[in-house]
DNA sequence: TTGCACCCGGTACCCAGGTACGGGCTTACC
DNA sequence: GGTAAGCCCGTACCTGGGTACCGGGTGCAA
């Protein structure tokens, strides 16, 4: 199936050795075939989503969260669909799709701030004289 | 320039008390007016400003970030644009649209899996055969 | 076969971001 | 005025995400 990589993929993403051993403990990478020894060797695909990993969690998915969004499962992908879809998958999308508009807000919010010269945010939100779009993300949410 | 809460943003944003004085002790939040007695009294926008601020650490921001975000200085929107306009505003501007980027290719990387009936993205990056656009994201890019 | 670089597992440590606790003071209300 | 609720500050603690260290084993080239 792929190249056995010593320790490729920590280097070839940047991460840490000890962190790709975290991942594999966390379930967000998948554990590496083993040689006679039981030195890994991971697929040449692992430095693919160790860098998925990375920007997930840059854009603010907990570990956790990113497994989720790695599901574990079958890998049937390919076949069609599966008629009740996985769920955790269709509520992972739907809270990155919320996240999404969010940052959205935030860019527009900083772009306007920049182009109008408006050098503190802060301030302008607590005086009512700023239009900035802040109210997108003011609107109530849960947490969750 | 406001009607004084005690404590009222931290229930209005669903953020503890003590949270407000961790943001309030990192600059996130400016300094409240005291009552004679000590006790704080936020300006009302602050409900507003701590939703940004939890929106914006929901994707990925830290609160040094989010601080930069939030740059503290003179407040003088809606006066013309400075002509050497505050550089870290637009660097965070930049980072955050690189962010957006990212989330993205998440959102339309997870939105297609799902689309696909795909149950592993773990195993589709391993594997050759899946389309999916990750090579978006894989990409090296600098970590900062 | 030997030697050295590298990896193994386990544990301990670090930092960021919050929260909880405790003794004392303020405020609000009766 | 009395009293209970709530806030003050400081400090200690917790969780998540990584890293570093350690003694020992493995792999590969000379």
């Amino acid at each position: 199936m792929s190249t056995a990589l010593r320790s490729g993929p920590a280097a070839g993403a940047g991460v840490n050795l000890q962190t790709l051993r975290y991942y594999e403990r966390r379930g967000l990478i998948s554990e590496p075939d083993r040689t006679a020894g039981g030195q890994r060797g991971w697929p040449a695909g692992t430095v693919v989503v160790l860098r998925v990993i990375r920007a997930a969690h840059r854009t603010g998915f907990a570990l956790d969260e990113i497994a989720d969004l790695l599901i574990s499962g079958a890998h049937r992908h390919g076949r069609r669909a599966a008629p009740g879809l996985p769920g955790r998958a269709r509520a992972t999308l739907a809270e990155t799709e919320q996240r999404l508009a969010d940052l959205e807000v935030i860019c527009d919010t900083l772009s306007a701030a920049v182009a109008a010269g408006c050098e503190d945010l802060r301030t302008c939100a607590e005086s009512p004289c700023c239009p900035l779009p802040y109210e997108a993300l003011a609107t109530d949410r849960p947490s969750g």
